[in-house]
DNA sequence: CGAAGGCTTGATAGACCTCAAACACAGTGG
DNA sequence: CCACTGTGTTTGAGGTCTATCAAGCCTTCG
């Protein structure tokens, strides 16, 4: 059940931020895991579990959250394809968050007993999976900032702006669509908003052209519109080189 | 300008959250550190800044922050007597955020290369640091959770246990009594509310006979009161043991 | 066809902000 | 010694952002 194919996308994610040697890439591709696919609305781990592997998303999307007295929701981050959301179970025991599935997803778990090997005898790696974890912390202080600081419409503009420049840095993206198959509830439950309220910040960002968004498929109909609106600074995400964004695929704008 | 002294706030705090041995404490003591003396409201580090070193806090009380646009500030994390803020520097080149003084405060400067060769030679030491920047994000997530879904009241109960908490791990309080030096628009700035709406809220707290707090000393009347109204689970704080609260100290309260 | 989930819209309400001013207190300087 | 200043706290009134409640609509699916 190990798999090169397997750990093709956190190989991608590791690059998109640290500089890996191809034997470095091989002890990665060579760390068992055991493949498994869930449906949607499905935990994979759950707020006081002690959990003895960890989980790379290998397809859809998965998403940290918590639940407060009242029964509202706040989702934490979005890990999309090559993300670990949970590494940190590595070195801290018990979960203080819930890791569950937003779409269909497939997820290859890693025991920590090779987790823990690899990075005892490979610095380097430790280094690099160190580093990931510390790129989340920096993902939660941008959100903490969005959400004590900005008004939901530039919230909402600046988590598109993110997921655009997440995706495209592991090459999920096609120019500056991505699938976004999720309910605007999902949207809400991230920003600390209603759903209502997503509904008519939607609207509002349709109507001044900055993102369309339907059946799935987000599309950014105005970066540079986007980036201003979202007050977005891509430096948080500590990627080693920015994707370039402001220019649309070649495929859809014909230079002449 | 190395210091047995100097050293001694962070290994109380990393005794908090980890079991060293003598072996490994002696190798943290051995770090050599620049002790800094420093006004309050003085930065640290800035934004954009690539620091070459990181500080150790030793005395006072500094902060992580970012300012967005129309000059609000959101204070990301407090940083008490033993705790690292820019420890994340040793992977992340750029910083994404400022650290500054909220009160006078001394603070130490290791420089990155001595980390290094610690975290390098040593992966207990190294995974006893990892682990504390996996503290930080699971205080992240957790004012992630109040600034998105917990009402004002509850967030500022929850700051006040949560530095109970923390200060007591380290020995810094005198049973339910803290220094908290600082004015309420820092605390606003923390919670993402304004002054006034702070001002408000503490009212209603001391109505409730859950703290007093004036003279820069914060004193919890009810603990188990204030946990209840600030929705407060110690376990993201990941300690070893969970200090003894809901008590108070002996010599304040006679059984008889 | 009915049921369920998701999107959309309207009306009302609450939490929190903004602006403004008064007050308390410590430090400064004439 | 007493204005004077500055910082921080407190209070009031009005306004904005967002929540809540409620309903209607659309699509998908069994």
């Amino acid at each position: 059940m190990s798999g090169s194919a397997a750990a093709l996308p956190l190989l991608r994610k590791l690059r998109s931020t640290f500089e890996l040697t191809e034997a470095e890439e091989r002890s990665i591709l060579a760390l068992p895991a055991q493949i498994r696919d869930m449906k949607r609305d499905q935990d994979i781990v759950r707020e006081g579990d002690r959990p003895s592997q960890c989980c790379v998303v290998l397809a859809g999307l998965v998403c940290r959250y918590r639940v407060v007295v009242g029964g509202r929701r706040q989702i934490l981050s979005f890990a999309i394809p090559g993300d670990m959301p949970d590494l940190q179970s590595v070195h801290l025991t018990t979960m203080d968050h819930n890791i569950g599935t937003l779409t269909a997803s497939t997820v290859a778990l890693i025991p920590h007993a090779h987790v823990n090997a690899l990075i005892t005898s490979q610095p380097r790696i430790a280094a690099a999976f160190w580093r990931d974890t510390l790129i989340d912390a920096a993902v939660f202080r941008e959100w903490m900032v969005g959400l004590g600081r900005r008004l939901a419409h530039t919230r909402i503009a600046h988590l598109v702006c993110e997921l655009v420049v997440r995706l495209t840095a592991v090459g999920l993206s096609e120019g500056l669509r991505i699938s976004l198959p999720v309910s605007q509830e999902v949207i809400g439950d991230a920003l600390g908003v209603t759903v209502v309220h997503v509904n008519r910040i939607l609207q509002a960002l349709r109507k001044e052209g900055l993102i369309t968004w339907s059946d799935g498929i987000l599309e950014v109909k105005d970066w540079p519109g986007l980036v201003r609106a979202g007050d977005f600074d891509p430096t948080y995400l500590h990627l080693r080189e920015m994707p370039k964004l402001d220019v649309a695929p070649f495929w859809r704008t014909p230079v002449n």
